[in-house]
DNA sequence: ATGTCGCCCTGGGAGC
DNA sequence: TGCTCCCAGGGCGACA
């Protein structure tokens, strides 16, 4: 689930039951994620209010009043649920322990926020919040889609030259923050850009023109995922926001959806990752 | 520096 | 029903 809109949605979906309050109780389950879970994990988030929660790339980042900051990353299975928040005057109950609930938080307003990883791709650190940057999960991500350093001259000077396919660069978390998979394939066909085509040899124009697409791409996935954040809230924390309407990807064999085109979609294997397309309208 | 690949895990679905 | 194989939204580190 987690690329950046999703990450948003999941951050939002937490603001209401984490964002000041303090954090009663920390359970942590196992030593290890993906890495080692920081020293004295459940001690150092016990009796500390969450100050803020934002977002940076696929990264939560809760800020703490200890001065540290709980990061996490979801991986690819990662879940963060809501139990036990009040809902006008009722309150749900916190469902049973499930496999794969890895950390559990309790929080003064009545929540409960349960990591469930079963993959184990995910990920958490605690780190000084004033030097956040330096974290080395941190350090080398590019910039932020819908900042001011994410911009047409940048993407395109960042291009220029690279021999690797548009697909892999826009991958990369050093050009550009936050996109996976879906939304690079997505944001390729309403560019009418071929992910095959090498990053360098797009012109200048069809290169800048990216940025905004980029940005509308994410920015219809994430109202997507706001708007079943209703649901989030209301089926305890069940995670089932993927109402998106996808143009390409997963739609192997169906017919392409831009207008007059006639295409078929395609998926093809770059990088050992699936790429859907369209052969006829992305060039 | 740049690009590709293997790998860390588990679960679900397709096919037999 | 049960097995095997394939696939999965990430990203690091090792290699050419």
């Amino acid at each position: 689930m987690p690329e950046l809109p999703e990450v948003e949605t999941v951050r939002r979906g937490l603001v209401p039951v984490m964002e000041g309050e303090t954090i009663l109780r920390a359970q942590v389950n196992r030593p290890d994620l993906r890495w080692p879970l920081p020293d004295r994990m459940a001690e150092r988030l016990t009796g500390r209010r969450v100050l803020a929660l934002r977002r940076r790339s696929k990264y939560v980042l809760a800020e703490l009043d200890s001065g540290e900051t709980l990061i996490v990353h979801l991986g690819m299975s990662g879940r963060m649920l809501v139990s036990g928040q009040q809902l006008g005057q009722f309150r749900h109950e916190h469902p049973a322990p499930q496999a794969h609930d890895h950390v559990v938080l309790d929080l003064s307003g009545g929540a409960r926020v349960t990591f469930n990883d079963p993959r184990r791709f995910g990920a958490m650190d605690l780190w000084p919040s004033a030097t956040l940057d330096t974290h080395w999960l941190l350090a080398g991500i590019g910039p932020e889609p819908f900042g001011n350093a994410f911009h047409e001259d940048y993407l395109v000077q960042r291009l220029r030259g690279r021999n690797t396919p548009i697909k892999a660069a826009l991958l990369d978390q050093k050009v550009v923050a936050g996109l996976g998979n879906i939304y690079v394939c997505e944001a390729l066909h309403r560019a009418g850009v071929s992910p095959v085509r090498k990053a360098g040899r797009l012109s200048a124009r069809r290169a800048g023109a990216l940025v905004p697409v980029i940005r509308a791409t994410l920015a219809d996935a994430i109202e997507a995922g706001g708007s079943s954040l209703r649901d989030y809230r209301q089926a305890d924390g069940e995670l089932g926001y993927f109402q998106h309407t996808f143009r390409v990807y997963g739609r192997e064999g169906c017919p392409c959806v831009t207008a007059e085109c006639g295409g078929t979609v395609r998926r093809i294997v770059q990088s050992g990752r699936s790429t859907f397309y369209c052969a006829r309208c992305q060039r």
